[in-house]
DNA sequence: TAGATAGTTGACGTTAACGTAAACTAACAC
DNA sequence: GTGTTAGTTTACGTTAACGTCAACTATCTA
């Protein structure tokens, strides 16, 4: 037996710190599809790992949709070579953009190095025109 | 002479492809405060420089007041000696936010990785049961 | 002098990503 | 049986980041 844990929305919400209402709202995009127990939602293993991808994405900056295209490379639809090969091009895209975008967020950090820089510069201007004011 | 170089706002837009309707939206949410001459706005070397921060920062996938902490790191308002010591611990703040979310693109990178790995495997396995089919 | 062109200020429209509130159901607690 | 506690759907509200007119002005050009 495969230990078939499950999770209820509001176990979900704890566990990423999010609101129920989220978690319905990412299931009306189609980011996440829970099986039903009646009305209630029943959320495993995978959807776990959903959410997080999704939440990861978001901490990257992604829209939900670009977190969906993402998401959506994980289990391919089709099976057949043209399929596979188009999905390879989307990883290619996907990776490049992420590596340029890791790029302009060095670029912002090393222009916040700068800022650190100059404001060390002007405290120890400040701290040595007021010797007595350590 | 500085070499007092400007630019119209069409100018900017063409530089970095956006509409004047969104450098205006910037003034007004004051990121950008160009000189007038008369109505017209007149842009310098810095607010050319800000306008690429900015865009370099929605790359990164901040938002624009976020973007505009930033960027107002780079002329601090005061003097002092609390002035900078407090604008140091934004310095560290936004770094270590930014560092954080360079960690969270790494992982959806190697997780593409992974995409990749098993398409390829999907790719071999087909092509091996069709060898007709280079 | 009459367009054409570049700029301006409103003002309203739009999409994404939820928040918030209402009205309802089902299960358990006493 | 009756709160209380999850959970549900439906629907309207909200904020960010612009897009899209409309109506106007100033300038240059034929």
């Amino acid at each position: 037996m495969p230990e078939q844990h499950t999770y209820t929305i509001s176990d979900l919400a704890r566990d990423f710190d999010v609101t129920t209402r989220t978690i319905r709202f990412y299931e009306e995009k189609g980011l996440l599809s829970p099986a039903r127990r009646g009305q209630h939602r029943i959320f495993d293993k995978a959807d776990h790992a959903r959410l997080e991808l999704i939440l990861r994405g978001k901490r990257a900056g992604l829209s939900l949709d670009e977190s969906r295209e993402i998401i959506d490379m994980y289990d391919p639809d089709g099976d057949n070579y043209e399929q596979y090969q188009f999905l390879l091009s989307k990883v290619d895209e996907r990776q490049a953009q992420l590596e340029s975008q890791i790029e302009d967020i060095k670029q912002l950090l090393t222009g916040l190095e700068e800022v650190r820089a100059r404001c060390n510069g002007a405290l120890k201007k400040i701290s040595a025109g007021k010797p007595a004011n350590t």
